[in-house]
DNA sequence: GTCTATAATTTGATAGAC
DNA sequence: GTCTATCAAATTATAGAC
């Protein structure tokens, strides 16, 4: 390795098991990517359970952080949503799989309820979104919905695309650099998409039909 | 197994790989599972990969498959979306694992172009999709749109709340029952958004703020 | 077909020289 | 600190009795 070898065992470590998880991740491939022996992993970080707990919950309180300060700012409730979105876009541009690294890894938790899980139920994100947007509605800006679902919406919008990349160029027939101009102009759809349905005047209530 | 034993095997399997995952999955769970001997797995499904093979081309496959036939009905376009949305959410309520385990796996795959990603590759859903959607815009039922955009909206904001299933219940503080309303509710709130958004009136254009 | 026993391989982890 | 060599455990796969 050129750099220390704990940062360059910490690089190697993420990148792998940010493409192949926990249970797909080998220590020899971390060791090889790191350009050191596997002894060396284990006289750094213990073992491999203990590495991966670090970098897992690294990624995750940093993801969930970055969020906060958009909604802190002061910005219009459209410029910060616009924001947010721009945002998630670009750090996933830079590192795709995280999105699905996170989740996965979430789902094969065995407890929930550790720490890094608390540091989400903890965080203030879905309560300052929710009275950005309770202000909203009182002031008529936008139309009636509950906040939790919209934010969701968001959410939903702007992360999925990456969740599901090879599937979207699959269906698509899209390269590498088709995918991306796809998501650089799906930025601004997003946004539009939004603001066209929270401004929307109120017509007809769309009813849904019982299928079921 | 009270079944035969290749039918107790296959269903074991289905289970331990949705659940868990090629890589985190253990021959020696199914085998538990399915209540037989380990042996037998290598009997009736020669190895691994190969079980393993089988389940993910079938539940792929189904999954595509079951999508097409409700743009090729004779409901209206609204009614369509609505009944997607619902056919995935009664999917999704049944099997919650299985989104994830078809984009992570599919993220997995070393090569993008076997079978199972040509079967979608070579489905007409999109062209389906588009289809219809450019006959609403040309009647003015709609705002113009991109079909290929509207199409992954639709999706991401249905499929999302299944993936991310572990962190919205800990942002929201929420039971399993609990989860289960909310995603009740959200069939509704999407068909309302997506409605809205399509619906509405051209005012002043959301301009993107260049932010970066 | 189904089992027990075991082989063959992979893989996480450690001992010990330098 | 870093390496080589090696162990111990886990895990896939098979041999062979019944």
């Amino acid at each position: 390795m050129s750099k220390n070898p704990e940062k360059a065992i910490w690089d190697a470590a993420r990148k792998i098991f940010l493409s192949r998880g926990l249970s797909g991740a080998r220590m020899q491939d971390i060791a090889d990517e790191a350009g050191i022996n596997k002894a060396l992993l284990h006289y750094y970080y213990r073992s491999k359970d203990k590495l991966f707990a670090q970098i897992f919950e690294k990624e995750l309180v940093e993801f969930v952080f970055n969020l906060e300060s958009i909604f802190t700012s002061d910005l219009s409730f459209f410029e910060k949503i616009e924001r947010f979105v721009e945002q998630e876009i670009q750090t996933f541009l830079e590192c795709p799989e995280l999105p699905l690294f996170l989740l996965n890894e979430l789902a094969q938790q065995v407890s929930c309820s550790r720490s890094e899980v608390k540091c989400m139920h903890n965080n203030n994100l879905r309560l300052l979104f929710r009275e950005l947007v309770k202000t909203e509605i009182k002031e008529g800006r936008i139309k009636e919905i509950d906040p939790d679902q919209l934010f969701i919406h968001v959410v939903s919008l702007t992360v999925y695309p990456f969740l599901a990349k090879p599937m979207i160029q699959a269906m698509m027939d899209l390269s590498e650099d088709g995918y991306k101009e796809f998501i650089q102009v799906r930025k601004g759809e997003i946004c539009r998409f939004v603001y066209d349905s929270l401004s929307a005047e109120d017509k007809e209530k769309f009813s849904i039909t019982k299928i079921f």
